[in-house]
DNA sequence: ATCATAGTGCGACTCTAGTTGCATTTGCGG
DNA sequence: CCGCAAATGCAACTAGAGTCGCACTATGAT
């Protein structure tokens, strides 16, 4: 999901396109995004003020505010900068298997109780507090579910499913579930309950369910 | 800034024990509640705010404080003040039919642009950020899913789906799609796709996939 | 009718978020 | 090395959220 920060990596998330990338811009880019980090897995995004980030970052507030513009964009340019380009989908061999893992790690990656979890939890939170972390939060899970729908592509190919399945279809039927309980429904999340959805998703996907379209 | 809850915030929200629960009162509470959904529906969560209530209900923004201790309280109340206690689950006859109109009503409550979609949707956004607010969703929607489970016996009963299935799964697994992509992807959803879902989940159902320990 | 008091109105107060004008530092091209 | 402009530091400022003490009003009981 979302990685630990990357820390001596100078994230050019944000200063890329500034017309002065280097030396303290940079620094300064570095050590707010990873103090929001900090501050997001031990307070959460109700507790996240640019204040606290821009005194534990050494840099001054007002230079926070018109870097990014408060706390909206200070979370969106933190989840960036944390975003973990090298994830792949597992690879166990069969869909059921796949998905099951998927689903086990989405429930993990939320209830495990680490920094990373409070750091994705308050990233969910924060969506729907500001556009920018909204449109952010889209954007990554977006990525992040194309390349699941790959374990379906791959289970396309070995036959496991009819041709035309829709794989990122497929893949929301495996980790809805895990959501809703997690974040609408607000209930606990079993790794029995997790398999169970994806097992569902699996077979519906099996006989056709999210094949073109809607068949019966 | 959103306080915690501090002591016996939403006390007196419920007159029935209330030392003084007639006259002004009573007046005062529905008039701030009415005012709290007004609100919410014009400007969603993110723009309550306790003095906006407090001026366009006349009531005085102290009194709020007191009584509701903040949006929180105010937002907890007002949704318990307007829950719909005579809502049934839909009856067509078949668990494909009950399930699709159920996904639909999901999907066009919190889509379709009206007062209380946006009443809805800021519910859902509140529970991220009030742990008062988070109990009543939970509360509210568990409630729910126990009526919506009843779809699945009135299945069960048909012989649509085999015994011991568990309802308040089949109805998340239709369901939660829909919230995934409203709320967690933030990506549109379209009618075909809720029924697509609703039809995915009764088909798992009769497949046997939420029946009793999971059976593969 | 009268009374004790829960509940309310009122306004001033504190605290924090966020903004702005200006001086200073510093990266980058010459 | 030098100069310019971007970026930053700084402090004072505005605005809004939330609190508190006190006076007052209306409710429910006598």
């Amino acid at each position: 999901m979302i990685s630990e920060p990357a820390g001596t990596a100078t994230g050019p998330a944000t200063a890329e396109k500034s017309r002065r990338p280097g030396g303290r811009t940079a620094r300064n880019t570095s050590a707010v995004l990873d103090a929001t980090l900090s501050e997001l897995g031990e307070h959460g995004y109700a507790g996240l003020s640019v204040d606290r980030v821009a005194s534990r970052s050494g840099v001054h507030k007002a230079t926070v505010y018109r870097r990014w513009g408060g706390v909206d964009g200070l979370l969106a340019a933190a989840l960036e900068y944390s975003a973990d380009d090298d994830w792949r989908p597992p690879e166990t061999g069969s869909l059921r298997g796949d998905l099951a893992e998927l689903a086990r790690e989405v429930a993990e990656g939320f209830t495990g109780g680490g920094e990373g979890a409070a750091i994705a939890s308050a990233c969910i939170a924060a969506s729907f507090q500001s556009a920018a972390a909204a449109d952010a939060l889209h954007a990554f899970l977006a990525d992040r579910l194309a390349r699941c729908a790959a374990v379906v592509g791959a289970a396309e190919s070995r036959g496991e499913v009819p041709p035309g399945t829709d794989g990122a279809d497929v893949v929301r039927a495996a980790i809805a579930p895990v959501y809703y309980r997690l974040f609408i429904g607000r209930e606990p999340v079993s790794a029995e309950d997790a398999a169970r959805y994806a097992h569902a998703a699996a077979d519906s996907a099996r006989s056709g369910a999210f094949a073109g379209t809607d068949r019966g």
